[in-house]
DNA sequence: TATTGTTATACTCTATAACTATA
DNA sequence: TATAGTTATAGAGTATAACAATA
């Protein structure tokens, strides 16, 4: 889907608002998707969000502030064309995502002495903060995944997505 | 993300265009995610759509008119807060929608005698030619992730990522 | 009173194309 | 010429709130 990406969530808020996220009845009949794989992680990663969600307290939260402050910290040197590259995305969605991250003062941008076009990303203390808090609320929320596939059938769960993602365009 | 959904894609396009889909480049380090269920998901999501989306060479396929149509196929007698409830997405949501099936000439509504708020949906001929050729284009698309995910480990695959949908909100 | 469906409004994510300033 | 980044513009998808008609 030029839909998803490659990340996870997203940061900032107002507030936290009830809990509200409409919940699928899953009464109706599917048809032949019923039995496809492509449906079902459709589903599936709907309902990881959504607990995600749940878990942060933010219901602002969607893709793409997460991943970037997390490649930013992964990444140290990383610029905004490898953002773009390493998430998937065209460049021009980076510009906006970039300059609202600066403006809430989670990241910065320091000058690049070898190409006067570009520019390194880096977490302010802020983003660092913010960031761990996002990636407790992860870990929390990803422990839950674990248990409901069972620790011993990750490996090769991880695995099959991994062909998928790997396999696929 | 509040992000994802219960669909998969959906329908109508002026023309095919090229295959500029950005491509993720996948050198950049993940920290922590790199081994989270949930991460993953998302990215394999990801992968099945633009797979799905290069099956049917409309990249303006999106989730929502696919699923619609087929929802409205399998659940005769479905009404737009049927399919807002099915579809878990705000019924505000559906009625751009459904006016847009409408327009396209692949949905009709009809009166429900005993309702007078309400009313049944139905596909007219070309919205079930448009559906069959989709549902064509996901049988595709799925036996492909059959084989990437292995026949024999196709049963258990589904069966977590079932758990997860329902053990998950 | 509660529900169905619509409208008004707004925000996120995404993309293409055209532009600039560099390389 | 080609690349990094920005801006302008556009279109899905989603949601909340308020509303009219009906139950």
């Amino acid at each position: 889907m030029p839909e998803s990406d490659s990340e996870l969530v997203e940061a900032e808020a107002e507030e936290t608002a009830g809990e509200p996220l409409v919940r699928r009845s899953d009464q109706l009949g599917l048809g032949p998707l019923g039995d496809y794989i492509g449906f079902h992680l459709r589903l599936a990663q709907d309902a990881s969000f959504r607990n995600f969600v749940r878990h942060t307290g933010r219901r602002d939260l969607r893709p793409g502030r997460f991943t970037a402050l997390l490649l930013i910290r992964e990444n140290p040197g990383i610029t905004p064309m490898g953002l773009s590259r390493g998430a998937g995305r065209d460049k021009s969605t980076i510009t906006p995502l970039l300059r609202d991250l600066e403006r809430q003062g989670l990241i910065e941008r320091r000058p690049v002495p070898t190409d006067r076009r570009s520019h390194v990303l880096a977490l302010t203390p802020a983003g660092q903060t913010l960031l761990d808090e996002l990636c407790e609320h992860a870990a929390r929320h990803d422990a839950e995944l674990d248990e409901i596939v069972g620790i011993e059938n990750k490996p090769a769960f991880l695995a099959q997505l991994r062909a998928i993602i790997e396999r696929l365009g």
